[in-house]
DNA sequence: CGGTTGTTTTAGGGTAACCTAAAAACAGAT
DNA sequence: ATCTGTTTTTAGGTTACCCTAAAACAACCG
């Protein structure tokens, strides 16, 4: 059954929205995908219609098995095209995203599975996101934010947002991609910005972007680690 | 401006109708596009609006400068992809025009000149057809057909046609891709199959299929050669 | 030079996406 | 327990494609 790129964007939208737990609501899809809340209530009835997902009116939708399957391949399918867009043509990791984003609704399956086959089945796309493998269980991994990371103890950046060029510009000349080691020195009252000390030098990060970026506590940086600890989906520390 | 995937679509389609003088009727680019020939009047019309056909009712559409202009652009788009596909992601080549009908619309321009870098600047496509460069003047080669080569001669296969998949997974197996040489022993009576030497081997081919395959007389097969050939444009020889 | 044939246009619809504005339902606070 | 503000749904349009069927036209041929 075709999917419409439509369908894939609410699909992959309803996904990333409900990660953990929760049932996306109509508002949240509208916003993230830039369109009215109008629209989308049409597209959760057909959708629901469709069983992909389960949808109660003023509760929100939730995936059923058969669309979760869906949104998992879709993100697989963005994450392969973004690192092949990277490694193999060598584009900038801020442009990756958008362009992905429109190429995925285009390339076939096959398509898809060389790119996985020349990169060597790799684990995370450039923004540290880990790439579901067909087949196998996915759960999105639950880095702590660095905003609420511990101060004094040695991190390890792990995933960034991928979605804003200008946040991904600014995060590359402060040597910010992940792998990198952080440690948090200190904390400016008020919500201010975070003290960080990042290859001997120290920055200053406003608790906005602190917010997206993911660490791993005191790790080493094998490709091993990365892999276990990406996909075992531990809980995250709420942390005042 | 932007045009949409459609529009790109009449623009190619009326390219390459018209290619060497004609203008494009409705029917045939109706044909083409598998749509139905009201579709196209309103569709001629819009583009005519948008200055990118001279549209004459009854008397079928010819493209202007700029809608020139911006097929050629397409083409380019088309072959690089499909040459993209090929060579570093290993397409069998009968597939590579299909997939690249739906990335050339998804494609950033930036994109596609990565994969031109990548790919060194060639300057023909899987099929042997010449890719346009940018900012220079471009026209379509006009091999002879194979159907109206004369027999004796030694032959270089130069172009292939790109969009029928079983006839190419069979031109593949007579190992008759471009630059391949061959000779024209004799044609059977009643527009009969012809009779042609490959590898030493001899080969039956229908006249319908030799009407597709472009070739060269006698030439050597150095690449600079072809590039020469490919741009001179030169008269096709009408041949009984 | 007028009729037959085949092409092209017109007219009238359909679908999948989007929108806005107003009505309905819900949830939290008094 | 009702009021109030926010969220969600409904209702009615818009746009860009596509379609079929019938009318208009052009071209050829005797």
């Amino acid at each position: 059954m075709n999917r419409s790129a439509t369908v894939q964007d609410y699909l992959k939208a309803i996904f990333a929205i409900g990660r953990d737990d929760a049932a996306a609501g109509t508002n949240a899809i509208a916003a993230r995908l830039a369109v009215s809340a109008g629209s989308v209530t049409g597209m959760l009835k057909r959708l629901s219609g469709e069983g992909l997902v389960d949808y109660e009116p003023y509760r929100g939708v939730r995936l059923t098995g058969e669309g979760r399957a869906e949104a998992v391949r879709l993100v697989r399918r963005h994450r392969l095209i973004e690192l092949f867009l990277v490694r193999v043509l060598g584009l900038p990791w801020d442009r990756v995203h958008e362009e992905a984003e429109r190429l995925e609704h285009a390339a076939t399956d096959e398509l898809v599975d060389r790119m996985e086959e020349l990169l060597g089945h790799p684990t995370v796309d450039p923004h540290g996101a880990p790439i579901p493998e067909v087949g196998r269980p996915f759960m999105e991994p639950a880095w702590p934010r660095l905003s609420e990371a511990p101060a004094g103890v040695r991190l390890v950046l792990r995933q960034v947002s991928d979605e804003d060029p200008e946040v991904l510009r600014y995060l590359e000349r402060l040597g910010l991609m992940p792998g990198k080691e952080l440690r948090v020195l200190g904390r400016a009252p008020m919500r201010g910005p975070l003290r960080v000390e990042v290859d001997g030098a120290v920055e200053h990060i406003g608790v906005e972007m602190a917010n997206e970026l993911r660490v791993e506590a005191g790790g080493a940086v094998t490709p091993e680690r990365m892999r276990r600890a990406g996909r075992s989906g531990r809980e995250e520390k709420a942390h005042a």
